[in-house]
DNA sequence: GTCAACATACCAACCAGTTGGTATGTTTTC
DNA sequence: GAAAACATACCAACTGGTTGGTATGTTGAC
């Protein structure tokens, strides 16, 4: 996802850039920390433009979580993780997408809605609502596959839907690791366990190939 | 850790009360949004004792996250886990430990160094510094413990200081879904995967009774 | 008496949001 | 098809309050 130059553009772009500039902006710096005015300057439009389009600085957080939400949410859709037909091949995959992607600067990298949720959870509700909704939105796309790999092998114990969920935790860990480190390293050790505890738990140890 | 009430106390209470007002307001709302006269008005004093002891804001941030790792580091150095002999059940009771402390209000179990290193690591160097120090430093208290079992059992793949991080990962996105979820529950859902993972790559399969 | 700890008054800049417009696009009426 | 009416997108200036911080004064412990 890049970041909107100031273009010459037509009219009805101001929306989009604000959208691009607050996922960037929050990204690198928190909510709190990025005031209109400086969410205007980047997407090169006016306060006016601003509160035309967005009736407070919260409906702008709730659109941004929104936004994040549609935009990755056909990113992944469209990912090649979903070429295998195995389920247990498709999550390892995606988790090795995950992986693939942790690259760049740490705020191309990091997630909006786990980066919101954190600062906001208490004092912005709706935002807050917005993120689970990204996050637990995006974890259920994995429950089926999960699902399936335990059923198959008739494991118990844990649900599907704590697997998936787990999975997004410990990214949203990772990120916070590699922030605090300056150091992308620390993200993808990270998903790496992660793999590693997925084929530990799921794989049939007869397929293992270590 | 309990907020400190506005006493009538004696002289030279002030910095600690502003440190114990930054460790609640951060972990419940952020940094950026938590302003100096809100921390006094918690801490019970004003800007004149505010700015006595803090250069500057930043400044409170970093002596706000050397305030954490002290405490928490006294708080985990007396925990019970290291009552256990064997480094492995001492790193899983250290996991069980961790999972029993999250209770209460999410802003009562969440992580302040986590919280601020995901909104200020690109604008506040020395904050982030400080907060990377608490973090790795916590996890470098459970390196001995995992390169013991490495050692005993041949263990190799990853390094004791990976999955010591792993193991911050973990709980510190396990706060961001407890945050999004509004829910602890998730958190110690995240938790209980940790152990298992912990439990599959390092424990002799024939110790298992599962 | 000295000095650390603290209080009060004040400052310039910034904040989210509002106001009164202009410019452009769309729809309705004739 | 043209023009009026309306809707939308956006601008620049403005508002009251808040912000981080400074300067100066006061108080209490030693």
């Amino acid at each position: 996802m890049e970041n909107a130059s100031t273009p010459t553009s037509t009219r009805g772009a101001g929306r989009d850039r604000l959208l691009s500039a607050a996922r960037d902006l929050v990204r690198r710096q928190g909510f709190a920390a990025t005031s209109v005015d400086q969410l205007c300057r980047e997407a090169g439009v006016t306060k006016g433009a601003f509160f035309h389009h967005f009736a407070s600085k919260a409906d702008l957080g709730v659109a941004a979580a929104e936004d994040w939400a549609q935009a990755t949410g056909a990113m992944f859709a469209a990912a090649p993780y979903h070429d295998h037909d195995d389920p247990l091949d498709r999550l390892l995959a995606y988790v090795d997408f995950r992986r693939q992607i942790i690259a760049g600067e740490i705020e191309e990298f990091t997630c909006l809605v786990g980066t919101l949720t954190q600062e906001v959870y208490h004092q912005h509700p709706r935002i807050r609502a917005a993120c689970a909704a990204s996050i637990f939105g995006h974890a259920a796309t994995l429950e089926a596959d999960i699902a399936a790999v335990m059923a198959r092998r008739g494991l118990t114990g844990f649900s599907a839907t704590s697997l998936a969920a787990h999975t997004q935790a410990v990214l949203q860990g990772a990120f916070i690791l590699a922030k605090a480190a300056d150091d992308p390293g620390l993200a993808t050790d990270s998903v790496d366990h992660l793999k590693r505890y997925l084929v530990l738990l799921l794989q049939d140890p007869e397929r293992r190939t270590a």
